[in-house]
DNA sequence: CTAGGGTTAG
């Protein structure tokens, strides 16, 4: 009776542990239980698995079945679905497989979780076809589908672009006697507000209170995103305001919403006092929340508090990911500093960062406003990828420089490989060619215009 | 174990 409890007191402070990201603390303590002889059991890796596939790497969770067979203590169908929880998180959709595979050949029946979790992974890397094929299986297998089943189905069909058929599947569910959970609702209003379907939205948010349900903090700060991206900053904020008054506790996505776009539109004293109240509350930074503090920092051409926080990052046994470095880059080319940019490029090609479109693109931009614009029409012709970003930046700098034939050309090439460029980008060259009394070509371009996007409508 | 946060052009 002691030993089982002490059991469960371990698996508390190893769950502990896990979550304030000390592994280590957490492997001294399974040591020390042993001495005493508390030994750990199933529950007690399962809950090392998740922590170490979340905290270091999947294959360090996966050598824990090792470290379970010499303790005799068997996997089950939990351990096998943290792991291929953990092979999801990095993509690893073969390993997922693999696993799923392996639980069979050891008798390990998989329950409804092991196929949620399968099925999410194929969502995730873009395998809807797949996902699918995993539903099916799972009414194949008589395993009676949970909510989730259904949240999983409905925002990966989202994800992958599929959003009239998650609408329609809802609909259907819901005609079958589904009832909607607010997590249901929260994935249709992020996916209806991020398509612009702001009506729609608005109509799913209401049909939420009239379920009975009271929308949470995820709801909130969906919507509140939701007016940021629309540009409505006041509104946005006032909603910030109704959660306060409403005594809703704010966790690190709510903060590095709100910070984000303050920081965005350059209110970066009140981005700050936000940033500094997460702290306050408790909340650890994470590599998002950390990428939104650099991101204050390049805003206000801190560069060096930027990098000091890098070195954080990694002080926490963090890893700086694409978006740190990208925002870093980009901040290097909006103080000028073009040749640092282009330095951290080269050091995110040796890190295996393959393709780091985003931060080529920031260069592509520093480059023209620094007024080397052969430059960047070189680096341009380099790149692999080029996206309506590239091209609305190259454009606009090249009026500015006052290339308007250039511009044209690169303009129209843009619209006919199927890419929106920005409207701004396109009176630019217009006007410029206009103004410049190159009349007849003004004219012209605005008719290629109009035959590309009948084209690509 | 399924939902929301972090990067670029104007």
């Amino acid at each position: 009776m002691v030993s089982k409890l002490s059991t469960r007191l371990l698996n508390i402070c190893i769950a502990s542990y896990c979550k304030v990201r000390q592994l280590d603390r957490a492997e001294s303590i399974i040591c020390d239980a042993i001495r005493l002889g508390v030994l750990p059991n199933t529950v007690t890796y399962n809950t090392l698995i998740d922590g170490y596939s979340r905290l270091v790497s999947f294959e360090a969770a996966y050598s824990l079945l090792h470290r379970m067979s010499e303790a005799s203590i068997n996997p089950t169908v939990i351990t096998y679905n943290s792991l291929i929880a953990g092979a999801t998180r990095n993509c690893l959709v073969l390993k997922s497989l693999e696993l799923f595979d392996e639980m069979l050949q050891r008798g390990i029946a998989p329950d409804i979780w092991s196929f949620n979790t399968l099925m999410h992974c194929f969502f995730k890397v873009g395998k809807p076809e797949e996902a699918y094929q995993v539903f099916r299986d799972i009414i194949h297998h008589d395993l009676s589908p949970c909510p989730a089943t259904f949240n999983i189905m409905i925002n990966g069909l989202c994800k992958n672009g599929y959003m009239s058929n998650a609408l329609m599947l809802f609909r259907s569910l819901q005609r079958h006697g589904f009832v909607p959970q607010l997590i249901t609702y929260n994935i249709l209003i992020n996916e209806l507000c991020k398509a612009g379907r702001l009506k729609a939205a608005s109509r799913m948010l209401k049909e939420l209170a009239a379920s009975g349900y009271v929308p949470n903090c995820i709801t909130y700060t969906t919507i509140m995103k939701c007016c940021f991206r629309s540009r409505r900053f006041e509104q946005g904020l006032e909603i910030w305001q109704e959660m306060c008054d409403k005594g809703y506790t704010f966790d690190g996505f709510a903060y590095c919403t709100i910070a984000g776009a303050l920081i965005k539109c350059g209110r970066i004293n009140e981005a700050t006092c936000y940033m500094d109240q997460m702290r306050r509350n408790g909340i650890e930074h994470d590599l998002a929340s950390y990428n939104t503090l650099i991101h204050m920092y390049c805003k206000e051409g801190k560069l060096e508090a930027a990098y000091e926080l890098l070195d954080e990052i990694e002080g926490v046994g963090l890893e700086c990911d694409e978006y740190t470095h990208t925002i870093l880059i980009d901040g290097l080319c909006k103080i000028g500093n073009i040749e640092g940019a282009q330095r951290h490029i080269k050091h995110m090609n040796v890190m295996g960062f393959s393709s780091p479109s985003v931060a080529l693109n920031c260069v592509v931009d520093g480059l023209g406003k620094a007024g080397k614009i052969d430059h960047a029409l070189q680096m341009f012709e380099s790149m692999e990828t080029r996206d309506s970003f590239t091209y609305s930046s190259l454009v606009h700098n090249l009026c500015n420089a006052r290339r308007y034939r250039c511009a044209s050309k690169l303009l129209l090439s843009c619209l006919n490989n199927g890419m929106k460029i920005l409207r701004s980008a396109q009176r630019a060259v217009i006007n410029g060619l206009g103004h410049s009394g190159f009349h007849k070509e003004a004219r012209q371009l605005k008719l290629k215009i109009r035959l590309a996007r009948m084209v690509h409508c």
